[in-house]
DNA sequence: CGATCTTACGGGATTCGTAAACATA
DNA sequence: TATGTTTACGAATCCCGTAAGATCG
């Protein structure tokens, strides 16, 4: 019992023609081997679909139910087909991709917009979630990759360093600070800090630095970027922020400055799991932001 | 691009086992020939449809979305392959009958009801309809055969002789003829005579016997037998009916008497389009009609 | 190592095409 | 006889199974 889609298009071929040799001729084969292409699914059938002469070919009563299920069975396939080959064309699909918030701001959502006007038959979805959830989301399949601070060697990932992005001084411009060019560490030491959440991704590096600075704590922890700004602008102390996180607030009153040092840049990197392939449509988006990152030393 | 159904079965066996043992197992294939299978089948859809390796297999993005299609694919073929495997057990189909009013009375009814129980899936129809009407019927194709008097040798059709019925006489009880066991066509001599439409079978035949027998017409011509019944009992002539077409009236003061000679049987056969293939129910139901053929002796 | 998937390869089945045979108007 | 389908048969291909190889935990 071994139906191959070709003896359907032939049953269909032989259906609409009513004759086997043009029927033979569309579906590219020989009038002979077409014979017994449909003699050998009428056994497999174990009925007889056509009465044929050489002068006349008819659908059988069998041959007509049959006729219904032939139909349907040809839909189908080429929909499957079809749907795969519009996929492996980059004319179907869809990528999920998960990332920072500080790159979900504006990095994400530029190389979306070009990924889109290439492939505009691709449905695309971001998750902005913090560092820690977008590694879960990866870890889960929720999205195909995210795009992170790089990780630790954990072999489940597999990584591409994407660029590097220098870590600023977030401080009101009546602040002495303001008038650096670049600000070292040491010119922190003493002063007020507001703390980023430990969900960050720069938020371990951030206290290490401090560490080093014997900054003082103001205190305060919160959650998002445009609340530390805020607190910033109210007098609460300084922060230090990811350059790209400054897309993520509106506050004219502000400014940011450079951090000198080599501990004071971040990585980031496309991230996703080694052990599970990327969909077409997701290669292609990997490609894309791989290809728009930047030599290291254009920080 | 040859997509056999088998391989769409043994992704699925794979989507649902997610191992290459286990699923050729189940499609009762060797693991190295099942292995190619899949191969194959990924080749020949450009895509590929398992994330593998010796400790796990996982669909891909682009294997979710067959496997969707690939689903779809084998409920079709598997409901096309039970229909037909079905009509050819004679579990299912269909069998249109054309026959003769007289016939359509009692004696198809009956043998249906054999035929439905032994065939209760099979959905069963009859026209009853003229004699001319059940060839023209078998020649459109709306029936797949019917039960009609014997056609001549026209080439068209092929028949097979089911049973001789014997033309009776009808008259009322109190007529002198119902004294005879046996009618001669000369005791009809100068009788008045009720005639059946031409479109019914016998009245060629009946016709050729009454002037043979120099009966007069009564000017009458009718088109049942039930009207005819009517008539001879309400004392307008006598007739000629074939013996099935006693149970086309109910009237309790007529009679039939046989009429003796060979000229006045009539021959009852199965007819078919000799070009045109019976369904598989409609040959199980032409060999039980066949099986009740009577032997030409007992007329 | 042990379990599992894949590759190599030979044999057998399937399927094709050419050519001849067959059937029908 | 002309047209169209089927059969015969050799060749190419496909597909399976055994066995060896590769890979991962």
């Amino acid at each position: 019992m071994n139906i191959s889609f070709k003896g359907i298009e032939a049953f269909l071929a032989l259906e609409e023609t009513l004759s086997f040799s043009a029927a033979a001729t569309r579906c590219h084969m020989s009038a002979s081997a077409y014979s017994q292409l449909i003699g050998r699914l009428e056994e497999q059938l174990g009925v007889r679909l056509f009465d044929r002469n050489t002068r006349k070919v008819t659908l059988t009563q069998e041959g007509i139910a049959f006729s219904f299920g032939a139909h349907r069975i040809a839909s189908e396939v080429s929909a499957a087909f079809n749907e795969l080959r519009n996929r492996s064309n980059l004319q179907a699909g869809r990528v999920t991709v998960a990332t920072i918030p500080s790159l979900a701001a504006r990095w994400m959502p530029e190389r979306m917009q070009a990924f889109r006007q290439r492939h505009p038959g691709i449905a695309l979805r971001l998750h902005d979630v913090s560092s820690k959830g977008c590694l879960e989301a990866v870890q889960r399949g929720d999205v195909d990759f995210c795009v992170d601070m790089r990780r630790n060697a954990d072999p489940e990932f597999e990584c591409r360093v994407l660029f590097q992005e220098r870590l600023h001084v977030l401080c009101q411009k009546k602040d002495p600070l303001s008038r650096l060019e670049e600000v070292h560490l040491r010119d922190l030491k003493d002063r007020e800090f507001i703390h980023i959440a430990r969900t960050s991704g720069v938020s371990a590096q951030v206290s290490y630095l401090l560490t080093l600075a014997q900054v003082k704590g103001s205190g305060l922890e919160v959650s998002t970027f445009s609340t530390v700004a805020g607190l910033v602008a109210a007098g609460f102390g300084i922060s230090i922020i990811p350059y790209h996180a400054t897309h993520l607030y509106h506050q004219p009153d502000l400014i940011v400055i450079p951090l000198s040092g080599s501990k004071s840049v971040r990585t980031i990197s496309l991230v996703r799991l080694r052990e599970r392939s990327l969909s077409v449509a997701a290669e292609a988006m990997w490609q894309l932001l791989e290809g728009s990152a930047q030599p290291p030393k254009a920080i």
